[in-house]
DNA sequence: CGTTGCGCTCAAGTTCACTTGAGCGAGCAC
DNA sequence: GTGCTCGCTCAAGTGAACTTGAGCGCAACG
């Protein structure tokens, strides 16, 4: 029912020294220590098991995986975290679905330089480019407009 | 056709120092230069919008993407950059998923902690926990090997 | 009873991907 | 002809998420 830091360490694929950091910032507590000995509980395996589906596998900021944890009802400011998080992560999956789908063309493609020589992959280039140059040249007006204040980029 | 390195930067929501870091690493070189200052083309607009793809959206690091964009013939070093890219595309796709599903459950549960209380959620993360318990019985034993004579510390 | 192993703390260091600052040049605008 | 804007270089700084190092305690092993 108890586990040291390096047990916990060994099974979850994590340094000791992360979960040291992790007791640090908050992040997940021991369930108490053995003098000055941290004990982790299977309370704590479970927290850790979701830390790492949120943070490493969901990429989310130690901090944003922090405040999902900590809002016992969340109805919190961390409810808007969450619900921006699965915001994220679907716009994530698409891009790493086209990423992907370049990626297994680049295998695949029979010319020798397929960056410069294929027409598919030029093609579809060419299309975001385009996108690129016509999302902004709204945005430039908007930018000129009201003088220097430009942030966050235009979703492609 | 030609693009200074303020435009590429508002066309592509990245700034103007990134750009120029990616010139000094080789990521992205401009077309050339008048006197000193940066000149780029379309090739290097369509270069630019494959690299968000790879990097930004597809999460690989400068290097791979450089070695990526770098591989002529797909056939040298990085096509199997390339296949191990797809590969932790994919793999990261699903748990994408995994986090998104828990992040709803979060959103939706009627339960006032859901992280403790939430049987559904419980459930789900005990047998993640099992299941790196026992994947670190086999990979203990890997370890063991060289140090005989058991050491049966999963506890209860 | 010394040394090996695990654990501890606190401070400083590391990597990645940029950003910022200092100091300078070219062009045009008044 | 002075100032503004855009651009340049090179060196140093930044933030996130840890890692590493120094120095220490404690328990067991031979």
């Amino acid at each position: 029912m108890d586990y040291s830091i390096s047990e916990v360490a060994r099974y979850f694929g994590i340094t000791v020294s992360a979960l040291r950091y992790y007791d640090q910032v908050g992040l997940l507590h021991p369930a108490g220590r053995r003098g000055t000995v941290r004990i982790y509980g299977r309370d704590e395996l479970r927290r850790l098991a979701l830390i790492q589906l949120l943070h490493h596998d969901g990429m989310m900021s130690l901090a944003d995986t922090t405040a999902t944890l900590a809002d016992k009802p969340p109805s919190g400011g961390s409810r808007h975290v969450v619900a921006e998080s699965i915001r994220v992560m679907h716009h994530q999956i698409e891009q790493l679905r086209a990423a992907q789908h370049i990626l297994e063309h680049l295998l695949t493609c029979p010319r020798d330089d397929p960056i410069r020589d294929c027409p598919v992959l030029r093609t579809q280039l060419e299309d975001t480019v385009d996108t690129a140059l016509h999302a902004n040249q709204t945005a430039e007006l908007d930018t000129r407009m009201t003088n220097k204040d430009d942030s966050g980029r235009p979703e492609t």
